[in-house]
RNA sequence: GGCCCCAUGGUCAAGUGGUUAAGACACCGCCCUUUCACGGCGGUCACCCGAGUUCGAACCUCGGUGGGGUCACCA
């Protein structure tokens, strides 16, 4: 099998959302698996939409998800240029030879000039023109764009999609397409193809909105006398039945997610598996295992809506399986953000989140409440499972306060401190320690029990907390 | 509107003529437990509709319906 060379084209409009990065994440991936080539070629050619950084959004996306090129920018193979717009004198050479071998003809027409049918499908008035006529027009200098030739017999062009299987459409429904505008720079199609075939790609992965325009594209190649890449065309990330996932729709861009504490790989890992599966039932993949397992049979054919609970579940996975050290490094900038960072000892703090919550971002909100203490709710106190109410609070606190002012303070020792005098009170372990853990943070619920709690908070503002609470039952 | 494509639970999806129609998320219940979370166990929930073909159809064909895409001197 020849070489595998995929590609990955992204245009600098904007930050990267979701949607377009896996199509960069299965080009990658399909190179990886056989071998081959992965390319990465910026389309910078309009600069109406070209927006200030969004090329080192690009750069810094593809970086952070792991998706490394064989070729691009910074990593060019000689005498090949990576960047569209440092490409703009290839294309009209190309459309004149395009003219020389017959796929391809002037058209001196007015913008106006398409079939009346209301479709605007040019009408081809200038397909047949004779040579006088266009020496003619192009010695007067009159503006002219250059223009696809679709023949105008019955026929169709047709292809075989890798993942869509056949595909055709009759010459009667595609248009004369515009090659080269009339100020002589390519119109965006012509310069992909161009691009394409210079940079010798093999196989190209692009969202399903090409299926049927790429009969036409086809046609050039046909017409060149290139030989036709393969394609795998990729439905859409929609954000709910109706709509495309999109950058004016939605935060679907990577980096936001990763500023909301997603870890990058928990993001590609998430997106790898929306339109695509692997063979078996393992869902949590890694970069290698990903690019072991892809294959184009996995690629679904229908759109998928992105599903933001299940990739906070899969981003909770990955946190949980992370090595400490590591969630640590990543999560303290989360913690920084938070109320309680300059309170108590990060490293437990951190501890503690680690295994609650789905996100970074979710640590604040996770232990804030932790710098709230204030006059909670003493009903808090009734528990009929623990058989606790105000009363037994109030006959369980002065003993618990004795005990910790001497425990050593680690988790095991005030657990075992706690559970020792409550057995000697005659009272269940549970009895205690909720009314312990009731009393010191003022919530029902908390990230962790009664022993957590208190050696987080430290001895002294644990026994001023439980003295507080003796007072006012 | 023309043309192209798609259609399995709420969501992601496996499945390619004969299955008790996988698995995951979400949801619900139980267990574990010092609350929560984690974990374990279990449950509810699906083949868009209608005709064919076939002994037999989620799978094949045709027609509907629904949805998406595309019809620019934008990329």
């Amino acid at each position: 099998m020849k070489e595998v060379r995929t590609r990955f084209a992204p245009s600098p409009t904007g930050f990267m959302h979701v949607g377009n990065l896996r199509t960069g994440l299965y080009a990658y991936l399909f190179a990886r698996k056989h071998g081959g080539t992965f390319i990465l070629r910026i389309e910078d050619t309009d600069q109406g939409r070209y927006v200030e950084g969004a090329t080192d959004a690009i750069y810094r996306t593809l970086e952070a998800a792991g998706i490394s090129y064989d070729e691009g920018p910074g990593k060019e193979k000689e005498g090949v240029i990576y960047v569209q717009s440092q490409r703009k004198a290839l294309y009209m050479q190309y459309a004149l030879e395009l003219i020389a071998k017959g796929g391809a003809y002037y058209c001196f027409c007015d913008k106006r000039n398409v079939t009346d049918g209301g479709v605007g499908k040019y009408d081809k008035h200038c397909a047949n023109l004779s040579q006088e006529e266009i020496q003619a027009n192009l010695a007067a200098g009159k503006p002219f764009v250059i223009r696809m030739r679709v023949p105008e017999t019955d026929g169709v062009s047709e292809y075989d999609d890798l993942v869509y299987g056949h595909i055709a459409v009759a010459y009667k429904d595609m248009d004369d397409m515009i090659l080269i505008k009339s100020d002589g720079m390519p119109t965006y199609n012509f310069a992909n193809v161009i691009d394409d075939h210079s940079m010798g790609i093999t196989h190209i992965l692009r969202g399903n909105e090409y299926l049927s325009s790429t009969p036409q594209y086809n046609m050039l190649y046909d017409a060149f006398g290139w030989e036709r890449p393969c394609y795998l065309h990729l439905a859409p990330i929609m954000r709910d039945h109706e709509h495309k996932l999109s950058k004016r729709y939605g935060d679907a861009n990577f980096e936001d997610f990763v500023a909301k504490g997603f870890l990058p790989h928990a993001i590609v890992n998430y997106i790898a598996l929306l339109g695509w599966s692997p063979k078996g039932n393992q869902e949590i993949l890694s970069m290698a295992e990903l690019e072991e397992q892809f294959d184009i049979s996995g690629l679904s054919q229908s759109p998928s809506i992105f599903d933001g609970a299940k990739m906070r579940w899969l981003n909770a996975e990955y946190i949980r399986s992370m090595p400490f050290e590591e969630f640590a490094t990543v999560a303290r900038p989360f913690l920084a953000k938070s109320k309680v960072a300059d309170l108590f000892d990060n490293e437990l703090l951190l501890r503690l989140a680690q295994p609650r919550v789905e996100t970074l971002g979710d640590i604040p909100e996770l232990l804030d409440f932790l710098a709230e203490y204030e006059d909670y709710d003493l009903q808090l106190f009734n528990h009929a499972k623990n058989k606790t109410d105000l009363a037994v609070a109030a006959r369980l606190l002065p003993l618990a306060i004795e005990a910790l002012k001497g425990c050593e303070w680690t988790n095991d020792a005030i657990l075992a401190c706690l559970s020792e005098v409550a057995l000697a009170e005659g009272v269940k372990k549970g009895a205690m320690l909720w009314c312990v853990r009731i009393a010191v943070t003022g919530r029902a619920v908390t990230p962790g029990g009664a022993s957590e709690m208190a050696l987080l908070l430290g001895r002294e503002e644990c026994l001023r907390r439980l003295a507080y609470s003796l007072e006012r039952l």
